[in-house]
DNA sequence: GTGCCATCTTACGTGAACGTCAAATCTGTG
DNA sequence: CACAGATTTGACGTTCACGTAAGATGGCAC
C-alpha cells in the first residue's frame, strides 16, 4: 500500500479539503457538516481566503466520532456535544499536563480525564451488556430452530430407511 | 413468589387493564400506545363495551419488545413493525406446525422461522461487536489514566521519602 | 340520576436532525 | 477576463415520534 506519489505529496498530513469532499469522505451531507457547526459541534480546521470551509484530518475524525456516538450508542447531538466537549477538555488537560511541573496539579488533571472517560465507559458497557443479552436470546432461538430442523431430518432418514 | 390472593384472582392470566394503567406498566405515555395502534404496531387485546381499549399481558409484552428494539437496537418504528410482523408470522407458523403432520411442510415452517431469527441475530450481533470494540477502547483509556495516576502517586511517595 | 375521573376521537403543535431551494460569492481553468 | 462548477448564507420545508388541548363519552360510586 506504499503509494508512489506522482506529485511531491506533503510529508505533513495537514491536507485540507472543502466541504464537498469532506462530506464524501465522512459519509454525511454538506448540510450535516454545516449543521454540526451551527450547533457548536464541529468547527472546520480553517477557511480559505474567500470564506470556504476547510476540513483537515482531525475534523474528519471528529465527524466519524460524532456518527459513532450517534448511531452506535444512540446519543443525541446535545449529549454528543457534551462528550466531545469533555474530550476536547481532555486534550487541553494533556497540554496543561505537559506544561506544569506541579505533581499535584498533574494528578488532578489526570483524575479529571479519568472521571470523564470512566463515565462514558460505564454507560457504553451497560449498553453492551443489555444488547449482548438480547443477542444471546436470539442465538438461543436460532439454536432451538436448528435443533428442530435436525430432528425433522432424522425422522425423514428413519422413514426412508424403513 | 407464590402470591396469596386476597381476592379470588383468576387462575388464567388474561387480566386486562385500560390504557392508563397499561401506560404506567409499560412506562410509556397513553399517546404512545394510541400512536402505536395508529401505525399498526400494536393492537389492544380487546375493547370494553363502551369502546375503551383493553390491554392484556401479551400486548404489554409487545410494548416492552418495541421499546427494546427502539432504544437498544436503534430501529425506527417502521423497521420494528417489520420485525414484530415477522415474529407474529413465526407465531402463526408455530400454529401451522402443530396442525400439520406433513414432515416436509413442518421443516419448511421451521426453516422460515430460522431465517427470520437468524437475520435479526446477525444484525444485533454485528452491533454488539462494534459497541464492544468501542467499550474496549474506552477501557484502555481508563487503564492508561489509572497507570498515569499510579505513577504520580509513586513519585509523590519517593519525594516524601527523600 | 348525578358527579367525577378516565378514556375516546380529532386535530393541531413540537423538537430534533437534517433536506431543499434561491441568490450571491468563491475557485480553478482556458 | 470569462465561465462553469463548487460553496456561501439565509430561510423555509420535512419526517419521525410523539405532546397537547378540546369536546364528547364511558365507567363507576353514591
Amino acid at each position: 500500500m506504499t503509494e508512489v506519489a506522482s506529485s511531491p505529496a506533503p510529508a505533513t498530513d495537514d491536507r485540507h479539503v472543502r466541504i464537498g469532499e469532506a462530506a464524501q469522505l465522512a459519509g454525511v451531507s454538506e448540510r450535516t457538516l454545516r449543521y454540526y457547526e451551527e450547533i457548536g459541534l464541529l468547527n472546520p480546521s480553517g477557511h480559505s481566503a474567500g470564506g470556504c470551509r476547510e476540513y483537515g484530518a482531525a475534523a474528519l475524525a471528529r465527524v466519524a466520532r460524532i456518527r459513532e456516538l450517534q448511531e452506535l450508542i444512540g446519543l443525541n447531538l446535545e449529549e454528543i456535544r457534551g462528550v466531545v466537549t469533555r474530550e476536547d477538555r481532555i486534550g487541553s488537560l494533556r497540554d496543561a499536563f505537559n506544561q506544569t511541573d506541579d505533581p499535584r496539579e498533574r494528578s488532578a488533571l489526570v483524575l479529571e480525564a479519568l472521571d470523564m472517560t470512566e463515565a462514558l465507559h460505564a454507560r457504553v458497557a451497560a449498553k453492551v451488556e443489555r444488547i449482548a443479552e438480547f443477542r444471546d436470546e436470539l442465538a438461543d432461538r436460532v439454536a432451538h430452530y436448528r435443533a428442530l430442523l435436525a430432528e425433522r431430518a432424522t425422522e425423514a432418514e428413519e422413514r426412508s430407511a424403513s
